[in-house]
RNA sequence: GGGAGCAUAGCUCAGUUGGUUUAGAGCAUCUGCCUUACAAGCAGAGGGUCCGCGGUUCGAACCCGUGUGCUCCCACCA
């Protein structure tokens, strides 16, 4: 079969896709063999994949594969999230551009349009999924929202808030002003920047006489000044504050000042929570604007004035620039309080503000009725999960102390949205403004009417809210198998609960991996995975984040048509050291696509063996006898020992550097060329089959990174039958490493690599052939490779001799010695500096050691090996320095 | 403000309980090669004050202290 000049992956990754598709090789079923599970952390179902999924995908399938290929039945859940809000307001957006207001729709119609537009786009992340190699079982397919799934999780609510951990109350939370909704403590994300600190003064009034207000005019000079950077909530002020061990403002206890712009009297009042040195040492009281004011608020049973509507807009009770939007009413607002001399002062200040993760804008607190899940009692298991070990995290040092921190700190979790994209919640409502949870409005009704209620069912509505996707994706390792929803005669949770590895990304560590946790522990009573691997973040060579605006962030699909899918997960799995940022770079996938073209070509030169195989002996070239093989498959071997060491420690990175090493250094470098037999020579047969058989075990070994042109190759070495595939040939037991062996290989490589330097300084043409003349103690050493060393430095001949020669390049290698005679005239001067800078360090490091041997400390504290290994390196310095020595006096 | 992590070649990173480390790899660079698998290649080479300082030790890239510089997480100071 006539093979192409380069490896084409477009053909070859299509047809295997195919090909393992058809074959079912990734579906599971529960039998003998123990379970490999994995579920993906679900994409947003309407997104694209970009660099970060890639990563993650890419690792899974790694782990995937290998589970596979070693004995263990694995089963990879592909899925998406439905992402509420994410989603929801993609869909606003769209219906915006069609000229549709969601608020002109019903619910049941605005969530038609939300389903078309996930049947449309929901199938985007799949595709790329699969055009990556990605081995998940897709008769598995889940979506956050499918059926079974929606119950679960009204499911789950429902046995919570009987349980006493679901309430609902009047919280402050964090209020997303463009969505219009509740926000998690952990969907808000800080930003530093440089605000403005504006002075303001408010004039003091004695008593509380409505006079003041009323007549628009202070009674009084004196003025209480503060410092705020939001005068556009000043309207909503219910007192000033100052803390009662300020001197400055002890005289006005009792007294009251006057709001600005709109004259309103609120009360000077007193608490330690003010900071005497921060500002003006004096604080403007706004409970309905600021977590902290409405905690004074609660302690000093202020009232509650909100001014903001739940769009950012000012409301009534502002009085002033009522509809406007808080940003613009801020700016007339300064502009007024300085035309009237409200304003002593403005600064610059370094500030943090709240910015929503999904919308963008600047949160809101508001105080506002929704339902949390108290997190306390749930974080405990969570947290003794991790702490015993049994949940191990890699790499644990970063998160550990991470995770238990926000464990022993968690907060009760806000987990109402008042959208419509997601599961509605179960709480039904009667006229009268009392509720009960239940998974049906005929239950419900039956609730109420135990509790004597006299309404008819149908004025019973549902709480229009729907649930934090949080909510629904903490069930994600136990739902997918129907845990959750029935558990009734189900085997799969037992088989596949719980999974082997999570591996995601170490933003959504509270989000989702603590809380996934939090929800195994409490229903299953089992943790949910093994081990958790947290991937870095995906950069750009720069090592910015990846984002649309900085078009730094490539596509997906465009990449894998340039490169081929191997190719990309070989280039972003090579510059990936586990938990650190991968800075990505595209020169990464052109040193995957090389590799590719690497493997292509050995391929094809094995390949011509083939037909020219001679039978055993019988006119075979062989140059290397059996020495090339033996070394090479204990350096396989030993490969594979140290690969099982990476995978078990997730080094996968490190992994697949010795695996591109092993093949392109030791496997084509080294091995082919010692086995290579001369122009249209056959070759011998006995190893031309070992050469198969190692080829094929290094395509199985790198298989799991780059499944496509490794299953090609497999099947292109023997062009074998079709039932045969790679992606489930299982891996054998560790082989042996003879340990002399490698060294001698060690000693040839060095051999070699010494004497084409001393060619190349020497400047003799690759051509031109030499003759070698070893002078060595250890003839033994070499006997078993000289035809190759011969070879491999281009000499015609190879001799052993006493002395040295005259007039002869030398090279000295360990203790031994070469000699080879050039055509042009020997350049002594360069080669006597070669070896007087060697003799320099050799007796610089004799030193080092002589000194540590003659240290009475040293030999009487260090362990005898290393006692003996000092002396072995100094008897070798020895004899090095001896070598040189007389290598010089030769010249 | 609290906590965590990092600092090794031009770049990205390995470096296990302190002793085969005379500190490695990939990429990049330089030199020579169109050698009959591969120029997207082959052969070879150069390149480091292991962030600074101090300590522990017979011995430190590694352990301890300290300084500097980055990065991340958490936190309600207007």
């Amino acid at each position: 079969m006539e093979l192409t000049r380069n490896y084409e992956p477009g053909t070859t990754e299509e047809r295997w896709n195919q090909t393992w598709q058809h074959k079912g090789y990734f579906k599971s079923v529960p039998d003998h063999r123990p379970s490999y599970t994995v579920v993906i952390p679900p994409p947003n179902v309407t997104g694209v994949l970009h660099m970060g999924h890639t990563l993650n995908e890419t690792v899974q399938d790694i782990l995937v594969r290998k589970a596979r290929m070693s004995g263990f039945n694995a089963c990879w859940v592909p899925g998406s999230d439905h992402a509420s809000i994410a989603t929801e307001s993609k869909v606003v957006q769209m219906l915006k551009e069609k000229g549709i207001d969601k608020n002109s729709l019903t619910r049941d119609e605005f969530l038609k349009y939300a389903f078309e537009w996930k049947d449309k786009y929901g199938g985007i992340i799949y595709n790329q999924i699969e055009k990556l190699g990605c081995s998940v079982d897709w008769d598995r397919v889940t979506f956050t929202m499918d059926d079974h799934y929606y119950k679960a999780v009204i499911k789950v609510f429902i046995d919570l808030y009987n349980k006493g951990l679901i309430y609902r109350g009047a919280r402050m939370i964090n209020w997303d002003p463009a969505a219009k909704t509740a926000l998690s403590d952990e969907e808000v994300e800080f930003k530093d920047l440089t605000g403005t600190l504006y002075y303001i003064k408010y004039a003091l009034v004695d008593a509380d006489e409505n006079s003041a207000a009323a007549n628009n005019q202070p009674t009084t000079d004196n003025y209480i000044t503060i410092a705020t950077q939001r005068p556009e909530t000043i309207m909503g002020d219910t007192a000033i504050c100052v803390n009662p061990a300020d001197a400055r403002f002890s005289h006005l206890k009792g007294k009251f000042a006057i709001v600005p712009l709109i004259n309103r009297q609120i009360p000077i009042i007193f608490d330690e929570y003010v900071d005497t040195l921060f500002g003006t040492g004096a604080l403007k009281v706004t409970p309905a604007h600021d977590i902290n004011d409405y905690n004074l608020g609660l302690k000093h049973g202020l009232a509650v004035i909100d001014t903001l509507n739940p769009d950012g807009t000012l409301s009534e009770a502002a009085q002033i620039y009522v509809g406007e939007d808080r940003f613009t009413a801020r700016k007339k607002i300064v502009e007024d309080l300085q035309e009237e001399g409200f304003i002593s002062k403005q600064e610059e200040y370094q500030t943090r503000l709240g910015y929503s993760q999904r919308s963008g804008v600047v949160v809101e607190p508001r105080i506002s009725t929704q339902w949390f899940v108290k997190m306390k009692e749930m974080a405990e298991p969570a947290l003794t999960a991790v702490t015993s070990g049994e949940i191990t995290i890699h790499p644990g040092d970063k998160f550990l102390a991470t995770y238990k921190y926000w464990l022993e700190n968690v907060k009760d979790w806000c987990i109402s949205r008042q959208l419509w994209w997601g599961q509605q919640i179960p709480a039904w409502y009667a006229p009268d403004g009392s509720f009960v949870v239940a998974e049906t409005r005929e239950q419900a009704y039956i609730q109420f009417k135990i509790q004597n209620s006299k309404f008819k069912i149908e004025t019973l509505t549902q709480d229009e809210d729907v649930l934090d996707t949080w909510f629904s994706s903490w069930l994600w390792p136990m739902e997918v198998f129907k845990g959750i929803s029935e558990p009734e005669g189900n085997t799969e949770p037992d088989y596949y609960y719980p999974t082997a590895v999570l591996v995601t990304g170490q933003d959504i560590i509270f989000f989702w991996v603590a809380r996934m946790i939090m929800a195994g522990m409490h229903y299953q009573k089992k943790r949910p995975f093994k081990d958790v691997y947290f991937t870095g973040m995906v950069r750009d060579k720069q090592g910015r984040k990846m984002s649309k605006s900085l078009g730094n962030s490539p596509d997906l699909l465009e990449l894998i048509d340039k490169y081929g899918a191997d190719a990309v997960r070989f280039g972003i799995m090579i510059s990936s050291p586990a938990g650190n940022d991968l800075l990505f770079d595209e020169a990464s996938l052109e040193q995957g696509r090389n590799f590719n073209n690497k493997l292509w070509n050995a391929l094809k030169l094995v390949n011509m063996w083939q037909t020219r195989q001679a039978d055993n002996g019988e006119a075979a070239d062989n140059p290397s006898g059996n020495f090339a093989v033996d070394w090479f498959e204990s350096r396989l071997n030993q490969a594979a020992a140290d690969l099982d060491v990476m995978y078990s420690q997730f080094k996968l990175s490190e992994a697949l550097k010795t695996i591109y090493s092993l093949i392109w250094d030791d496997f084509c470098s080294w091995y082919l060329e010692w086995v290579k037999p001369g122009f249209e020579q056959p070759i011998d047969a006995a190893i031309y089959q070992k050469t198969i058989a190692f080829f094929e075990r290094l395509m199985q070994i790198l298989h799991p990174f780059m499944p496509f042109i490794t299953e090609e190759i497999y099947h292109l070495l023997l062009e074998r039958l079709t039932d045969d595939d790679l992606c489930i040939k299982q891996f054998g037991n560790q082989y042996p490493v003879k340990k002399e062996i490698l060294e001698q290989g060690e000693l040839l490589k060095k051999v070699i690599s010494a004497i084409r330097d001393a060619r190349n300084k020497n400047q003799v043409k690759p051509k031109e052939s030499i003759l070698l003349s070893v002078l060595t103690q250890n003839k033994d050493n070499y006997t078993g490779f000289e035809k190759i060393l011969a070879k491999q430095v281009n000499a015609h001949g190879l001799v052993y001799i006493n002395s040295a020669p005259a007039n002869n390049i030398v090279i000295a290698v360990e203790t031994d010695k070469f000699y080879f005679e050039s055509s042009r005239e020997v350049d002594k001067s360069t080669l006597q500096t070669e070896l007087e800078k060697d003799l320099e360090r050799q007796r610089r490091f004799l030193e080092s050691v002589a000194k540590k041997l003659s240290n009475e400390r040293f030999m009487a504290n260090a362990r005898p090996d290393v006692v003996e290994l000092e002396m072995k390196k100094q008897a070798d310095a020895l004899a090095r320095i001896k070598a040189i020595e007389e290598s010089l006096s030769s010249l």
